[in-house]
DNA sequence: ACCTGAACACCGTTCAAGT
DNA sequence: ACCTGAACACCGTTCAAGT
């Protein structure tokens, strides 16, 4: 017993049968123990997930995009390996929105995104803070996106926001109204590309106040 | 027993104990009855947890910021009271990540986005494909930071990921190990200022494809 | 229709006691 | 030090049976 053993038959039961399959019981079932057991070498759930967290960064594609051009589609390239990363195992996706990970991989895709920020020449401060936020935006759309195909009344929800959008009443919601459309519109992929070229933008064109430049 | 009354319950107990204690077991002994009850007015724990949200997003402010000269900051005030909101409910930052809100305070809050967004200009493809960026990226937000005060390991999780970053070999992370600093620097209220004005300014200069500006 | 008791199939975590 | 049985205190959801 120890924890690497622990974490690897997490990451086999994840790959199995999903997240909400990795539990204490479970695993030390799988391991002919105890759950108690488990305890010596991982301090909770939590912890044990952000581990499984961690071993799956590792099949992110650093080298994704290296083809095209400029450095924003390489910057989007090696985010959107990462949500499909993600989107295999939707319960993970959600849980790495409140995680804050410093495992092996995690910082390895960290220097990867740094590394092709500064290629790109965006000033290392607003390069710094940046990459925080590209990383939160591909997090949060694999969670979002994972809700989708996962459960049986994601489609449901979705039609309920259709629906919400295009009978929102002229006059108390005109711009709701007038955009219900666009709001809609587009493929996921299409979306993606250019939530990430937008955020490039932004990040390359707004400075940091001066004093959090070194802190 | 209405939907109504067990949704006012369940903010009672929202207030009172956090989302974890929002159980059907839980608020079947609150009004007395059996958890089997409830099943007829409410589809499942989501379902609950997604009403008890648009009730709590009653409270953001819609006028915060209307002072301030212009409109970036208008939208800036707007979300952060947006996340002030979710700041006071730690658990329901993070299901809102997941889930696609469809209800009238969600609405009315997209509504006066949208408006903003109008105001300053910004090409309505761009500010309905933009506005859902700015509120995902709130809500992750809040998400984040509420995982650290909440639990009491999550100072354990900051300074664990302080030292990996200043730890950071030179030879394999030349960036990481560089801007260490830079990553962690700032207070909470300067990052998220930065941020929405980054993505005020990406939203504001990225055109949208062409035949996604109308679907 | 609406309501419910009881059951099914699980959880995380702790702790005293053992090896 | 490491391991464990047993317990404590819970979960969501279903379904047959009642009113």
């Amino acid at each position: 017993l120890t924890r690497e053993g622990i974490v690897a038959a997490a990451v086999a039961v994840l790959r199995a049968e999903g997240l909400e399959k990795v539990t204490m019981r479970r695993l030390a079932h799988e391991l002919d123990t105890g759950p108690a057991s488990l305890y010596v070498y991982v301090a909770s759930t939590a912890d044990l997930h952000a581990a499984v967290l961690d071993e799956l960064l590792g099949e992110v594609d650093l080298e994704a995009g290296v083809g095209a051009g400029d450095w924003q589609a390489r910057v989007t390239g090696v985010l959107i390996s990462y949500i499909g990363v993600l989107f295999a195992h939707p319960a993970l996706a959600r849980s790495a929105v409140a995680a804050r990970p410093s495992g092996r991989h995690y910082l390895r895709l960290l220097e990867r995104l740094l590394a092709l920020l500064d290629e790109g020449g965006v000033p290392p401060a607003q390069a710094a803070w940046g990459v925080n936020i590209l990383l939160q935006v591909a997090t949060a759309t694999a969670a979002e996106h994972s809700g989708r195909e996962q459960s049986p009344d994601a489609e449901v929800e979705w039609s309920a926001l259709a629906q919400a959008l295009h009978g929102a009443a002229r006059a108390t919601h005109p711009h709701v109204r007038a955009l219900a459309g666009s709001l809609l519109a587009g493929s996921p992929q299409e979306r993606m590309s250019w939530c990430f070229r937008m955020l490039a933008n932004g990040i390359e064109s707004t400075p940091v106040p001066a004093q959090a430049k070194e802190a």
